[in-house]
DNA sequence: CTCCAGGTTCCGG
DNA sequence: CCGGAACATGGA
């Protein structure tokens, strides 16, 4: 096996990895394909990725920073075994093989959640980016050129012109709130890091736009609480399929109290692999 | 054209 | 607490 110039590997031999379902499952929305691999950036860093097999080729230096956040020590076989053993999470789980959850900077996954209310993944994906080549700070990473996400200041300093020149419609007013409650220090997420699950959400919800979805999303993908479990459209046709027989009459609390018990400590992951499996095999409103 | 998208908020039963 | 409606934009 070859190795890419100036690339350093790390060997996943212990613990299973799929770098491509992870970045594409829908957690994390500015990451492009790069030749082989996959181009990106990690808080204020530029990352290149490339997996061939059982290896994750990395630029040399960059080893701790890709560990960390692809989450490579999270014990993917143990967090499966505690998954319920119905026919529906176990086709997910083995859909989703080496899907990990990573560990995305708090606001920027924030953020990217609120813009992505009533929004297509494709489209999150570019309002994402709009907003980072606008207003991001732009790295290199071999003479391509990356743009990290707007901090909050950054955005708390635009108007909302601006943001809704991003396309980003009715979420504008949301983003530019959040950003000057984050700025200001209204709202403190090194706080919100410390409170338990419960608590954050929460308190999360103080901020426009951010309701119990979004700020499950932003627990679960930003701030490493792997029991958060957000009920968008496609986990609550899953839900209503699959584990309530289509029973009409069953409320959004219900949903909510059954997939905060049935699912386990590791709900979350659980979530996601019951939402890339149902996006990738089902399409639309599906049987 | 119509329908829907990783929702939240507000409003009347 | 619950169901409906409004809210912007773009792809299917």
């Amino acid at each position: 096996m070859t190795k890419p110039a100036g690339l350093s590997s790390i060997d996943l031999r212990s613990t299973p990895f799929d770098l491509s379902q992870t970045l594409g499952c829908g957690q994390v929305f500015h990451w492009r394909t790069h030749g082989a691999g996959w181009l990106g950036t990690v808080g204020d860093e530029p990352l290149y990725a490339e997996q061939r097999g059982a290896r994750l080729f990395v630029p040399a230096g960059c080893e701790l920073l890709a560990r960390r956040y692809f989450a490579l020590y999270h014990p993917l076989e143990e967090f499966g075994a505690t998954f319920p053993e119905d026919e529906a999470m176990r086709a997910a789980r083995d859909f989703c093989c080496g899907l990990r959850i990573i560990r995305q900077p708090p606001w920027e996954c924030l953020a990217t959640f609120i813009t992505s209310a009533l929004k297509q993944v494709a489209h999150i994906a570019q309002i994402s980016h709009t907003l980072r080549e606008r207003f991001g700070r732009r790295v290199v990473w071999n003479d391509v050129p990356l743009y990290t996400y707007p901090a909050p200041e950054r955005l708390a300093a635009l108007s909302e012109s601006e943001l809704r020149a991003c396309r980003l419609g009715f979420r504008a007013k949301n983003l530019l709130g959040a950003a000057k409650m984050v700025a200001s220090g209204e709202m403190d997420l090194m706080r919100v890091a410390a409170l338990p699950d419960a608590e954050a959400l929460v308190e999360l919800c103080r901020l426009p736009g951010v309701g119990p979805k979004v700020a499950n999303c932003a627990l679960l993908f930003g701030f490493e609480r792997p029991r958060a479990f957000p009920i968008d459209v496609w986990i609550e046709r899953v839900l209503r399929r699959i584990y309530f027989q289509r029973k009409r009459k069953v409320t959004a609390r219900r949903l909510r109290e059954f997939s905060a018990s049935y699912f386990g400590p590791f709900g979350g992951y659980a979530q996601q692999y019951l939402f890339h499996h149902a996006r990738m095999t089902q399409k639309r409103g599906g049987s």
